[in-house]
DNA sequence: TTGAAAGCGTTACCAA
DNA sequence: TTGGTAACGCTTTCAA
């Protein structure tokens, strides 16, 4: 039964000196066919021996071999923290992945969770990565970005809330998503708009943002905004339901979908009638918000298409001279059901 | 005003000669000292100029180079899909990644979504990774495990609901899920119980063992277990629910939380009655399950630590003679709530 | 205590 | 149409 691997066991990594060998050429013409080079001919006879050798032997050319004679990488690095990534993100990144391995670039997730600000750019750079795309989660200092430039890096992307000063950007603006609620609200005549605040740390980066947009909405109609401190946990939301009646507020911004469930149901609990006494608004129309009664009132967020990013991050490598851009991806819509 | 890095321009990247021509010594004479060579006795003077050189040209080594050098790297591959991972999950995948840098590995996560089964590994296997942990919604074949181990990986490892035959495991037994949904209703006095089947793809690699681990808890008390395929989407749900009284079932395990309160929903609007009429049981333990009336029973889900399955992998690497090892790394158990 | 030199696997130029 | 050879950046043995 030779079914299984003939050869389970160790054997030295063949190279392309074993294929050309087995072909009984040089290691040149071994380079050749496999890259199918277009500056030389050769013979179909020769192509087929050294394919059938490279693939008898189980050849697969060696990533740092090639890359250290070419002088650069193909390679786009992504730092990631591990954060509660909602499911439009994470979708997101694996678009703008497949859009970039489409234009032959090899994408790679480093975590860099508990990395500080100097060392993880020095990690990054040891990879030498052609382009770095960093989440917003992710700390890039001008320092950062300078150790990754010399190192080779072609564009150095921040992909968040907020650009950064000498990187270029895919922004996700996160004040649209709060001035679009609010607008909402104000249409419906609420002028007292409570403003969740998330106290899970890294949140922060996006709810800052919100609350922002929310106050530039707010501003122009006089209406009163107040943040609210509030944990992902039920006792936290049973605390601020048990105070709501002397914030006196009509209206509320939960954050997303999920704080706006949790703390929906807590001012339920505790006899706040929603929406009579109290809107509520979330975002990210979760298909669980629906769930609820009332239905939940949401902010949905698109994002731009991802291949044409992809494109974007190829034309920024190869012409890495220009000043940072910014582009914007995010777009935000309200979807009004019952909460509000 | 020269707080802006001096030299945005493109530099060629300094190496480990610039360094020593720099310090006025030789490239060995670097590489001992940022290495902090043990087998070498340089003097503290060099040291310090070898370092400052270092600094001062943002210095950071080409991994490529040394690991082509080394014959090997300490890189860990982790491919992934664009799944809709959970918390745990993503928690649990983070940690194992902390706990191997930790062991001086270099772990990095490479989107495979599209790639089929021949030329993912042919792609990981170019980076010439001393370790691939490959979650289960990759298929990894026998030849896939071949073309790696050629390539000089010491180690592959699965990780997911059921071992590969080649490879190492760290098994995630999806069955202990169903089995312990399924015990706990038994208990509760039911006998005609759905099982929640997602339609939607990829998702049937854990529902599948679900259900299996379902039937086996099912058949030593001669219980029914009925497979109920649903999509996630209120139309599908709705649909399931209005034949609900045709199927004759006591009691669903409803596949996880968010498909349970998903149906769960959609039964009392038809005007099912839970738990009286039905049962209902998710699975994950989310907050969100909590706010619904009644709560929502779930089986809560425990996997092990990370740091030891660091330790393990190193292990496995250091080690790679041995044959197949199987770990089990998932507990699961009832949490009772009031819809069961 | 330091330096010279070889070699890891690839590719590209130049000869044959 | 093919082969020899040098070079990419780094580590390490050997010699000084």
């Amino acid at each position: 039964m030779s079914q299984l691997p003939k050869q389970p066991t160790e054997g030295p990594v063949p190279t392309s000196a074993d294929v050309a060998r087995r072909a009984g050429v040089s290691r040149a013409t071994v380079s050749y066919v496999l890259n199918d080079s277009a500056t030389v001919r050769i013979s179909e006879a020769t192509r087929h021996r050294v394919r059938e050798a490279a693939t008898e032997l189980g050849y697969v050319p060696h990533a740092a071999a090639r890359s250290l004679r070419a002088g650069h990488t193909r390679m786009v690095l992504l730092p990631t923290v591990d954060l509660p990534a909602d499911p439009l993100h994470r979708h997101f990144l694996h678009q703008l992945e497949s859009g970039l391995r489409r234009l032959d670039y090899t994408v790679v997730q480093y975590g860099s969770t508990g990395l500080n600000a100097d060392d993880a750019p020095r990690a990054w750079a040891e990879l030498r990565p052609v382009a770095v795309i960093a989440p917003g989660t992710i700390s890039l200092t001008p320092q950062g970005i300078s150790v990754l430039r010399r190192s080779g890096a072609k564009a150095v992307i921040t992909l968040g809330p907020r650009p950064v000063a000498g990187a270029h950007a895919l922004v996700m603006d996160q004040r649209q998503v709060g001035s679009c609620a609010i607008a909402h609200l104000l249409e419906r005549g609420r002028r007292s708009i409570g403003v969740v605040m998330p106290e899970e740390s890294g949140l922060g980066l996006f709810a800052e943002p919100r609350l922002a947009g929310a106050r530039e909405a707010a501003l122009e109609h006089g209406a009163r905004i107040e943040p609210l401190p509030l944990r992902y946990e039920e006792e936290s939301a049973a605390r601020l339901a048990a105070r709501w009646r002397t914030l006196g507020l009509d209206a509320v911004f939960a954050y997303n979908d999920a704080y706006a469930m949790l703390l929906m149901r807590a001012l339920q609990d505790t006899g706040v009638q929603v929406p009579r006494d109290t809107a509520v608004v979330g975002a990210d129309d979760l298909l669980l918000g629906r769930l609820l009664r009332p239905r939940l009132s949401t902010v949905r967020m698109e994002l731009a298409t991802a291949q044409p990013l992809a494109d974007l991050v190829d034309r920024l490598v190869q012409h890495s001279a220009g000043s940072p851009e910014h582009h914007d991806l995010l777009r935000a819509g309200m979807v009004d059901r019952e909460s509000s």
